[in-house]
RNA sequence: GGGCGAUUAGCUCAGCUGGUUAGAGUGCUGCCCUCACAUGGCAGAGGUCACUGGUUCGAGUCCAGUAUCGCCCA
């Protein structure tokens, strides 16, 4: 370590994460530390990105889910495999063109003033300049992602892929074009597929309408949310069972304000317990009247407009918006006096995921693909756990949804997507599908016209596990690294994406394309509900990176990283960034304190035996724990053994030794502490890789990155059951005595002797050995060993218990007589409930011949050292406090 | 309407196949600026594990039901 980054050491007592992160992400990509190998001897590790949306910032779910696959790319490598994160966004159709719209917009124009293929051209431009955005921030995060290979679903290779799959599939009958009723946003104006609608309940109103009967006085009383679709309406439905309407079946009733006579028609799919049992059929404008509709041979009216009016079949109300034209719908009705009532009534409405308009149910000619045989092989490669979920309750979800996978809608009225490679004939009305533009039609003329629409971005992004690997060439990336290994995604993108990743990877790549699913929990509100944008309780994940730093909110987040949904608390960012400060200080106090020039593991002191074996315990649980993806309880493993155990012990009881006059111990300790340090850092490297990195680079004989180092797995020959039973006796006997002071208020820096009292010969043995390191810990000097109490020791010393005997501190004049009674008669019976527990259970007949051995036997264990205990007690209460109660 | 999940300390959460005195962080109380760290140290208080039944020698953990909240799908 050179001298200046020492002194700099020296006078800094806090870690400052804006110092060391931004200079480490430079130097790791200058070193090209992040692309893999290729070809490599090396087992090969790959995670592909869940391709971000081009127009996107990070949030926190990419967040969590960007920490959570760096810490097992970085894992892999550093367990020596060849690992490769694919980087890159998909170019997110709607978004990204509504981002343009908006820009034109503020110039006054519109795309279809500027015509396609310049708003194509205004999409690259505004691409180049904002469409890394996301990456870069991952790049904050620390993401060691393989940037050099990002790629675009735009990408001219991808592009190529996409091609060949979607003519593959129509040319297999899966891709086929259809007038159907679809999602249609009147604002995006495309057709949505039914994921991309989102529902939320809300609170509306449910109008009973009049429509007569033909030839009768009489009426029927239908019950509709949207009265203005009823200009629209070509039946009237009941249920065949239905006794209040069955007469009315076959008749006609006239159709409120256009007057057109439409006929009653019975179905069982009419309710009869919604509104009054009269259903009116609108085909055009109701997926299930569309449904109905086509079984009944309906008319279908559509009276909309595109953007959403009413057309000119809505004659005095065309050209209307939707909400106005139902206000002037009513209130024409009500002049003709066909409204029975309103009520309030609630319901789900559709909504664009995009813009948050309400969808409109909307026939047009849209492309479709079947589902059905494409699913088979995804649904058994999930049933037969070749593609495992965690936590595995989701693999229900999916399964569930993927046996009633409906059509498809792929097509979208966008001018920035992959624009369908299919060439329409206009003289013969030929529809031809191939990748490049055809020269003629069959029927000879020239006049085709590549079709306008695109495909929807989630098509293409379903190809992203093999095309960002240069599918369809069989390329050395593909042969490498598919199947990929792992996934980390949120669940709502399990229908989206994961799920048709799955079956594009089986049908086109020959394999599936990942073994494991990892759904991270979803961060939620303070509130407990998701966040949102509109209610403001959204946190920006940057703005805590800025605060706290990218380490600390990695940590912090894969600490809430468990398998269930947690609310997000900012306290464990401070925990985390607290955390780090330690991991600060702890390295600080170990370089700047160290003589040793290398790391170097030591045998003989007690401490240090015991240290390195909860150290190989550590690292063992920690690859346990990161194998079965148990981040939460990683986090808290590595906090617990780094704070708890390294801090609050460990470098507690080396001090001694290495501020001592003894060069031999100070050398010794010196290299153990290095040793230890060593491995610390790189057991946290894939959680905190900035201040882990940093650290590492000032050990005495570092070299390179810490990034290539191995991850420690942790050597059970190095557990070393007799040091840790050793120290956890010294250990009891400082927390007893530390305990025995505060209680009895005795100023810390009062110096006090004691006197060890047990007729344990290992219990003598160890706190006699470890009498110095006692003292160091508690001021408190052990200065007689003995046996047993022949006699009072002078006056009335306190005591502490500890197990296998007890500690007794003299402090003439400094103990109050009564707190000191009270003390023991507090431990008195405590310890007799304690005892009693263990005694009841084996009293109790049935738990003795029940239970397995090994629990009797703990118990009964338990119940003798209780007893013991209780014993040490009573004697020193009698002893030294005889006759008081 | 269907499905999934949750309910454990004031707050945010752990608690794996049932078996120590149910844990952590934060907050709270007392003492301590001790030469790595006050983003700290030492010690402590704090829980009827939502409720009602059941299974078991033994239930926070398993089963059934109830309540409340959340998420997803239609």
């Amino acid at each position: 370590m050179d001298k200046l980054i020492r002194e700099q050491l020296k006078t800094t007592t806090r870690y400052l994460p804006a110092e060391i992160e931004p200079k480490w992400m430079d130097r790791w990509l200058e070193a090209d530390l992040f692309s893999p190998e290729v070809p490599s001897e090396k087992e090969s590790f790959s995670v592909s990105l869940p391709p971000p949306n081009v127009t996107g910032s990070l949030h926190m779910g990419h967040a969590l889910n960007s920490s959570i696959q760096d810490l097992l790319v970085r894992l892999a490598r550093m367990r020596g495999q060849n690992a490769l994160w694919i980087c890159g966004t998909d170019h997110a159709g709607i978004a990204t063109q509504n981002q343009v719209e908006k820009r034109l917009a503020a110039e006054g124009l519109t795309r279809q003033e500027i015509g396609r293929a310049r708003f194509e051209k205004r999409v690259w431009e505004w691409r180049g300049q904002f469409g890394s955005t996301i990456i870069n921030q991952l790049k904050r995060l620390g993401c060691s992602l393989d940037y050099q290979g990002e790629r675009f679903t735009l990408d001219q290779e991808y592009v190529r892929a996409v091609y060949r799959v979607f003519i593959a599939l129509y040319e297999k009958g899966f891709i086929y074009r259809d007038e159907y009723m679809v999602n249609w946003c009147t604002r995006c104006h495309t057709a949505l597929s039914d994921l991309e609608v989102e529902h939320e309940e809300c609170e509306d109103k449910l109008y009973y309408l009049r429509y007569k009967i033909k030839g009768e006085d009489d009426y029927l009383v239908i019950a509709t949310a949207r009265p203005e679709t009823m200009l629209g309406d070509t039946a009237v439905a009941v249920n065949p069972a239905d006794n209040r309407y069955r007469r009315f079946i076959g008749r006609q009733v006239v159709l409120p304000l256009a007057g057109r006579e439409i006929p009653v028609i019975a179905d069982e799919y009419v309710d009869m317990d919604f509104g009054t049992g009269a259903l009116k059929v609108t085909p055009a404008h109701d997926p299930n009247d569309f449904e109905l509709g086509k079984k009944h041979g309906l008319e279908e009216i559509n009276v909309f407009t595109s953007d959403g009016r009413i057309n000119e079949i809505g004659g005095e109300f065309a050209g209307l918006g939707l909400t106005d034209a139902r206000e002037q719908v009513m209130n024409r009705l009500e002049q003709e006096g066909a409204v029975e009532k309103v009520e309030p009534y609630s319901h789900a409405v559709g909504a664009c995921y995009r813009c948050g308009t309400p969808i409109e149910p909307y026939i047009s000619l849209q492309w479709f693909m079947r589902m059905y045989e494409l699913a088979a092989p995804a649904i058994r490669a999930v049933e037969q756990d070749r593609i495992k979920f965690t936590p595995d309750r989701w693999k229900d979800v999916y399964l569930e949804w993927m046996r009633s996978l409906r059509p498809w809608c792929i097509s979208r009225q966008l001018w920035w997507g992959h624009r369908l490679p299919v060439w329409h004939c206009d003289e013969c009305g030929e529809i031809i599908v191939r990748e490049t533009p055809p020269p003629m039609c069959r029927c000879g003329s020239s006049q085709l016209k590549q079709e306008e629409d695109v495909l929807d971005t989630w098509f293409s992004s379903a190809l992203w596990p093999f095309a960002t690997l240069g599918w369809p060439d069989a390329t050395e990336r593909l042969e490498t690294f598919y199947p990929t290994n792992v996934l980390v995604t949120a669940r709502d993108i399990i229908f989206l994406w994961v799920s048709r990743m799955i079956m594009m990877g089986i049908e086109f790549a020959g394999d599936i394309p990942f073994g494991d699913v990892i759904i991270n929990p979803t961060i939620m509100a303070k509130d407990g509900r998701r966040m949102s944008k509109s209610l403001g309780t959204g946190v920006d994940p940057l703005g805590l990176i800025d605060t706290y730093g990218a380490d600390p909110t990695r940590f912090g987040l894969l600490n809430m990283a468990s398998a269930q949904d947690v609310r997000f608390s900012e306290e464990r960012i401070e925990m985390s960034r607290n955390f780090c400060n330690k991991v600060f200080n702890a390295a600080r106090f170990v370089l700047l304190g160290v003589a040793a020039s290398s790391p170097r593991r030591a045998t003989s002191d007690l401490a240090d035996r015991w240290i390195d074996s909860r150290m190989q315990q550590a690292a063992l649980e920690l690859g346990r724990l990161l194998d079965r993806y148990e981040f939460a309880e990683a986090t808290r493993l590595l906090y617990r053994f780094v704070w708890n155990e390294f801090c609050d012990w460990y470098v507690e009881a080396v001090k001694p030794r290495l501020y001592g006059e003894d060069d031999e111990q100070k050398l010794e300790a010196s290299g153990h502490l290095l040793y230890l340090l060593d491995h610390i850092l790189r057991m946290l490297h894939p959680f905190m890789p900035f201040l882990s990195e940093e650290l590492a680079a000032m050990i005495p004989g570092s070299e390179g990155f810490l990034i290539d180092r191995e991850f420690p797995a942790g050597d059970s020959d190095l557990i070393d059951d007799e040091a840790e039973a050793d120290m956890e006796q010294v250990m009891a006997a400082v927390t007893s005595l530390r305990t025995l002071r505060n209680e009895l208020r005795v100023p810390p820096g009062r110096k006090a002797p004691a006197i060890l009292v047990s007729a344990d010969e290992r219990v003598r043995r160890v706190v006699a050995a470890n009498a110095g390191l006692i003292e160091s810990l508690t001021n408190t000097g052990v200065e007689q060993v003995i046996e047993a109490e022949a006699e009072s020791v002078g006056g009335r010393p306190a005591v502490a218990v500890i197990p296998g005997g007890r500690l007794l501190v003299p402090l003439e004049g400094l103990i109050d007589v009564e707190v000191e009674a009270g003390r023991i008669r507090t431990a008195i019976s405590k310890k007799e409930q304690e005892y009693s527990r263990a005694a009841g259970k084996l009293a109790n007949e049935k738990f003795v011949a029940n239970a397995p051995p090994d629990i009797v036997e703990k118990e009964r264990n338990k119940m003798e050292q209780h007893g013991r205990e209780l014993t040490e007690l009573r004697e020193q209460y009698e002893r030294y406090f005889g006759g008081r109660s």
